[in-house]
DNA sequence: CTTGACTCTCCCCTTACGGGAGGTTGTATA
DNA sequence: TATACAACCTCCCGTAAGGGGAGAGTCAAG
């Protein structure tokens, strides 16, 4: 009969684990003196114990080590679990590393950096389908898409539509000229109307996102960084850029409140 | 004003994480209802939300995102950091890549199984060096070690030396005769007398291990097993056998002792 | 005024133990 | 045989990043 020091030492397990595997029962000890509580253990458990140690290795959890040793280890569901843990440490592997490669392309950012981009963050993000009200229309430049959002506004507006989130424009193309869809979020289904389309516009599964904080003539060089970010970072334009109004100026047309927010977001993909 | 339902729909981060956000100070509300204690957000609080959700992504913790962000995020500190956690991940991919070799040994062993193994609980370990003194010969067969187990103890009893712990036998060669040598722990360096040598026997930097439980007469099973284990999971055997006697048979010669406990140590090194 | 959707705080839960307080037991030595 | 001291016990708290839920208060619409 060992006392828990020697069978610690022996197994080269801390006092406090072997402690916690008789809690869990997961290596009961071999006897418990009634009447000092103490643990002893025998030569003969070791074998166990080195089960639990190699199945621990594998990265099984205690409890389906004990499930495993205790329902008789047979090998069907060894097998299984084995091939569950397979398939999830390639999984694994796999997500490490692309954060790796995450890591590593801001490194070489920071390295190369010139002025800006730190302030800006760039995340990914999935988004859901939503209806919207859209007009869509070619127009001269970014700024001059009033005429667009007039004629969404007042349709809705008549037909006493409420918003159900921040309106924003999709720009289909900007060569040779700008391809405009200026968008209102509906909350259900409303019927079209002369130039205002109504449909359920579908989710990005991946979209690069930044936030820019601050008047419009400072969006360009948000796109700039975050067109640069989607390079360095290995993903590649999939889609038609989203420009959300999260918080638009204040009214009276002033195209200068420091107030103001946007989102841009870039459906992309893995190259 | 957003609430945080209105914020965590936004941004898409669960309600239950910003109030811990917020109760860690990572990001604060830009108010709170000095009644209801409801928190409200602004728009102008998404880049900084943002940020956190950039450099989790990287795989930094809290803590370190914290202080990134509070102390200015100085971009010698940020290297720093994203440094250190390249390094970080390079090892643990390896960690990780090892265990999914491991794991793929244990299937395919799975899969060619004949009968045994299965029994066999081996794991790798690390040994520390310590003192011994020991008898070293050649020996006709691996039971016939009586001689120099009797030439050892006869000698450490008439010395008054007492073991510190189980008794061993290193195989030194097995062709074309077994050299072996029979070793007993000391708690401390003694003189060498006649045939027994006393020094510090080095510790294994890693060794593979199985706990034979049972007579001598199963031993060579559970060589086979081992020997098998470490061919299949990409090791090589580097030095001689060290074969301990944890629960000797009981007095008497009784060689059929079923309490019998072995461990058999190979050191090994990843080939 | 009511209803239902939101929100609040507080508490427990997760893994596999580690650290430590405070008290008891076993053993080796003087 | 007395005593010192190592070893052992139980109990409690802590980890990272929130998730789940109870019970109570708040807000907006009809």
């Amino acid at each position: 009969m060992l006392k828990i020091g020697d069978f610690a030492r022996l197994s080269q397990v801390s006092v406090k684990t072997l402690r916690f595997y008789a809690e869990t029962g997961l290596l009961p000890p071999a006897a418990i003196d009634r009447f000092s509580g103490y643990r002893y253990y025998t030569f003969e458990q070791l074998p166990r114990l080195n089960r639990i140690l190699a199945l621990k290795d594998l990265g099984l959890s205690l409890e389906q080590i004990g499930q495993l040793l205790d329902e008789g280890l047979s090998p069907d569901q060894l097998r299984g679990m084995l091939r569950l843990k397979q398939a999830e440490l390639r999984q694994r592997l796999e997500d490490e590393h692309q954060r790796l490669q995450r890591v590593e392309a801001r490194l070489r950012q920071i390295e190369m950096e010139t002025e800006a981009m730190t302030d800006y963050a760039i995340i990914t993000k999935q988004t859901n389908p939503q209806w919207v009200a859209s007009v869509r229309g070619i127009i001269p430049s970014y700024p001059e898409q009033g005429g667009l959002w007039h004629a969404l506004e007042s349709d809705l507006g008549q037909r006493g539509i409420q918003p159900a989130g921040a309106c924003f424009t999709i720009y289909h193309a900007e060569e040779p000229e700008i391809d405009a869809e200026v968008c209102e979020p509906l909350s259900a289904p409303a019927a079209p109307h002369g130039p205002v389309q109504v449909y359920e516009l579908p989710g990005l599964p991946l979209a690069a996102s930044v936030i820019h904080h601050g008047p419009f003539a400072g969006l360009p060089q948000a796109y700039e960084a975050l067109l640069k970010w989607i390079e360095a970072n290995g993903y590649q334009v999939t889609g038609a850029c989203r420009e959300f109004y999260l918080q638009p100026p204040a009214k009276g047309g002033d195209q200068h409140d420091p107030q103001t927010v946007t989102e841009i977001q870039f459906p992309v993909a893995k190259v």
